[in-house]
DNA sequence: TTTGACCTTAGAGTATACTCCAAGCTTTAT
DNA sequence: ATAAAGCTTGGAGTATACTCTAAGGTCAAA
């Protein structure tokens, strides 16, 4: 049974962390000992690594949550269901990069655009396309 | 000039980001009238549009707190200011496309992995992948 | 024993960009 | 005149993921 902090240390987290995630019924601690510390089982553990992982690839809290939802009661799920969930997450990922990628282009036109020297900004063309519609907006 | 609703209106803002912006130093009413009304005349609707493309390009309000500080002072910064503002913010755009991709590419095997039959979740490669190190993280 | 590390709780703060609530005054249209 | 829309303020809430604060109990090492 590890504590808190021995948790923590594990899987460089903070204690606050764990602490946010049990108000937020990501984990719960296992039990707590007659002084009130948690304490946390192997299986604790290995939940905060499945949320760790989870993480690492894009998911949100929120949809951790529901994973590991489908994770405890694997019986009522089907493999579409996880499969779906997977692929609304990287829609929503693409969603995001394309965005991102359309910033990307503008900021770049107006980054070319620039002359870049060292005279006053009267004449900046990238103030001036923030002012104007014409030079981003095409 | 504008009572708060009208400008809103104009840029299809609410007059609570109107008034957000105010608190956060964004954008001053130009006056108030004597019952207290905000007044914008028509400079506050340009500054507003700046604000706005600025957005659209994917400045950050605080980003954009120091666009407008350029703007109003334009004779004390360069263009070099500019243009190394903007490049900066592009890096930051390049970054986050970089870590999505990341997460895309991982998204990505872990869908093409899954069956994604109708069978239930107790053999899913996903769930398996998250509570295992070895599918994802090589 | 003392001190410092560890742990508890409740709640507030940070960052970001709004949005909502409550109470009350003003303006507009019927 | 009345009702509804418009406006004011202060402050709290939302979403997301932590992080910090304050007060106080517990444990371990010197």
């Amino acid at each position: 049974m590890y504590r808190i902090g021995e948790l923590a240390d594990k899987l460089s987290v903070s204690t606050d962390t764990l602490r946010y995630y049990e108000k937020h019924k990501l984990l719960a601690a296992t039990s707590r000992a007659d002084n009130g510390y948690r304490l946390y089982n192997e299986e604790a553990l290995r939940v905060m690594q499945f949320i760790i992982r989870a993480k690492g690839v894009g998911f949100s809290l929120n949809e951790i949550n529901d994973l590991l939802s489908i994770k405890i009661d694997k019986a009522s799920h089907s493999c579409a269901d996880v499969k779906s969930f997977t692929e609304q997450k990287l829609t929503q990922v693409n969603d995001k990069i394309a965005e991102l990628q359309c910033f990307k282009g503008s900021l770049e036109l107006l980054v070319a655009a620039c002359c870049g020297g060292e005279e006053e900004a009267t004449h900046c063309s990238i103030l001036s396309a923030l002012e104007n519609v014409d030079a981003i907006n095409k």
